[in-house]
DNA sequence: GGTCGGGGCGCG
DNA sequence: AAAGCGCGCCCCGACC
């Protein structure tokens, strides 16, 4: 069963239960209690809640201690369909339509303005808003059902959906996170944290670089900070460097270079993730970032706010467990080469793919030599032809000419100017206007082209050609996500058997849906579970069961399999 | 005083 | 010569 919500004033809603087509037969009812209202739905059974958006709707509900099962974001959809449909233009021009424009789309249309316009906050019009919502969903299944393949693209609304609910859980939940821990790791390498004032003072270890830097130009004050006066300093110095990254850094015969390289290192850790980071993102021995379901055009998430996507690795020492806790985390191997294998319907490759290592399987077409196994295929996903590249890619050609085919065809879409699509349906953006003037073929052949269209063209073929594989691999990992929440949530914990439990004063109280295992980590194709330890085994199996399932539900019959190596541990930093 | 693009680098 | 994809965030420096 379907319910449509729109949240009122404290802690208030209207609902309205709805047919299978998404219809509403009935008239809405006004609660006083919407948490209430959800728990009781929750317990008679299957529903799956309809809303403008969990992303503003969910946080509420978990604060009240509700979790919801199942739901319908129609925001989320909302942008997939946008993304298959091209966004319909006032001008009436083509808008990059993909099937075309659907018919009377002007009230579904209106109807969505209504829904995502900021509304009186004082005294919202409930009962419009859910008008609206219930059209617009209505108008959505409809889409959806009228998709070249409907059952995937389902699938891929309701994964995405229910991304937004672990989005907010994980939030809500947050990541583990020993302030003690971090504070002493970066003193170790740093120096003691520096007073506050004054502000931006540098940590010891940095200040001794830096005079150690200037040093180094013959006394000259550089800032080692700021490219222009590195490169000047060293031109000074009769050495001549394109830029100062470190890969050009690592060959400059400059008594400056290792110092910088040392220097910029540790300035990195301290300006994204040092004292101040600290401060702001960690409370409670929590992390708790926000995510942004679909921010990446891929479908991959992105994050708002404490680079919770971009964690260095030294860090994942600071990442431990509550005690009588464990944290499991659970790795896709070579996830992406493998997604291709499946896409692409190549036998010979998909064998190779069936499970173990997968560059090594394939290691015999490359005269047994993993490393170039590995370099053609992420040359084939990625683009690359440089180098040596170029040569396997031949290789990869002839031996596996299906999964060639496969990424070099979404390359030429791409350069064409068309979009791709994954697995299940998500569609890349078009071109932009620009791009398309710049690559136009003038009408004039002699005129001359504008050099840059060759490469700009080139450019969207290596990015439709990542698209297919990075989206595809995105759909998967949100299938698992997905799936693995679902199981998570039916362990049942042995009574009192928790261990010490964590600290009361780090959770919410309300909270007690994170009193069992729960997701606290998702990072493109690795989660992390937080785990009460009696549960370990039951956590374990759940993983394998929906690493089975999701490759199944999303590649349907294929003998390629995705293995996740799963790890049990206190801290993160001992998972690999 | 603020914004914005580029350089650089963290993650996958 | 350009040079493998996708992000977020920091700092700098140019600019308003």
């Amino acid at each position: 069963m379907r319910v449509a919500v729109v949240a009122g004033t404290g802690g208030s809603a209207l609902l309205c239960e709805l047919a299978e087509d998404g219809s509403r037969p009935d008239d809405p009812v006004h609660v006083n209690d919407l948490s209430a209202a959800v728990a009781h739905y929750e317990r008679c059974g299957q529903v799956r809640w309809v809303w403008a958006s969990g992303a503003a709707s969910y946080p509420a509900l978990l604060r009240a201690g509700q979790r919801v099962a199942r739901c319908h974001d129609v925001a989320l959809a909302g942008r997939l369909l946008v993304g298959r449909d091209g966004q319909a233009r006032a001008d009436g021009q083509p808008g990059g339509a993909v099937t075309g424009p659907a018919p009377d789309r002007a009230a579904s249309q209106a109807a969505q303005e209504t829904l995502f316009e900021p509304a009186d906050a004082a005294a919202p019009d409930l009962a419009g808003l859910l008008d609206a919502l219930v059209t617009t969903h209505a108008d959505q299944l409809r889409r959806i059902a009228a998709d070249e393949h409907p059952a995937r693209f389902a699938l891929l609304v309701a994964a995405e959906s229910a991304g937004g609910l672990v989005a907010a859980e994980m939030t809500s939940a947050g990541l583990p996170w020993r302030a003690d821990v971090h504070d002493s790791l970066l003193a170790g390498l740093l120096g003691p944290r520096p007073p506050s004032v004054p502000a931006g003072a540098r940590p010891a270890r940095l200040a001794e670089l830096a005079a150690q830097i200037d040093e180094a130009f013959g006394g000259r004050r550089v800032n080692p900070d700021s490219p222009g006066q590195l490169i000047r300093a060293f031109a000074a110095d009769g050495v001549r460097v394109p830029s100062t990254r470190f890969s050009v850094l690592r060959d400059v015969d400059h008594p400056a270079a290792r110092l910088l390289i040392e220097y910029k290192e540790l300035a990195r850790l301290h300006a994204a993730n040092g004292w101040a980071w600290l401060d702001s993102w960690v409370s409670g021995g929590r992390f708790r970032p926000e995510y942004v379901v679909g921010g990446v055009v891929s479908g991959r998430w992105a994050s708002r706010g404490g680079g919770a996507l971009q964690i260095p690795k030294v860090l994942r020492r600071a990442v431990v467990a509550d005690p009588g806790w464990v944290l499991v985390v659970a790795d896709a191997a070579q996830l992406e080469p493998r997604v291709l294998a499946a896409l692409a319907g190549d036998r010979a490759f998909a064998e190779a793919a069936a499970g173990g290592d997968l560059y090594l399987a394939l290691a015999g077409a490359f005269g047994g030599d993993r490393a170039k196994a590995k370099v053609a295929l992420l040359s084939a996903m990625y683009g690359g032809a440089g180098g040596e590249a170029g040569q396997l890619l031949g290789v990869l050609r002839r031996r596996f000419p299906l999964a060639s085919q496969y990424v070099e065809s979404a390359a030429q879409a791409g350069q064409e100017g068309h979009v791709v699509r994954s697995v299940l349906g998500r569609t890349c953006p078009p071109p932009s206007a620009q791009w398309r003037s710049l690559t136009e073929e003038s009408g004039d052949p002699e005129s001359s082209r504008d050099p840059g269209a060759g490469a700009a063209s080139r450019a969207r073929g290596r990015f439709t050609r990542n698209f297919v594989v990075q989206a595809s691999a995105a759909d998967w990992a949100l299938v698992l996500l997905a799936g693995l929440r679902r199981r998570l949530a039916m362990i049942s914990i042995p009574n009192g058997d928790v261990g010490a439990g964590p600290p009361t004063q780090s959770r919410d109280p309300a909270a007690a849906w994170a009193q069992g295992p729960h997701l606290v980590f998702f990072q493109h194709d690795e989660v992390i579970v937080h785990c009460p330890e009696p549960v370990v085994e039951p956590v374990l199996a759940a993983i394998r069961e929906v690493g089975e399932e999701a490759g199944r539900l999303v590649f349907g019959a294929t003998p390629v399999r995705f293995p996740l190596t799963t790890a049990v541990v206190n801290c993160y930093a001992d998972a690999k």
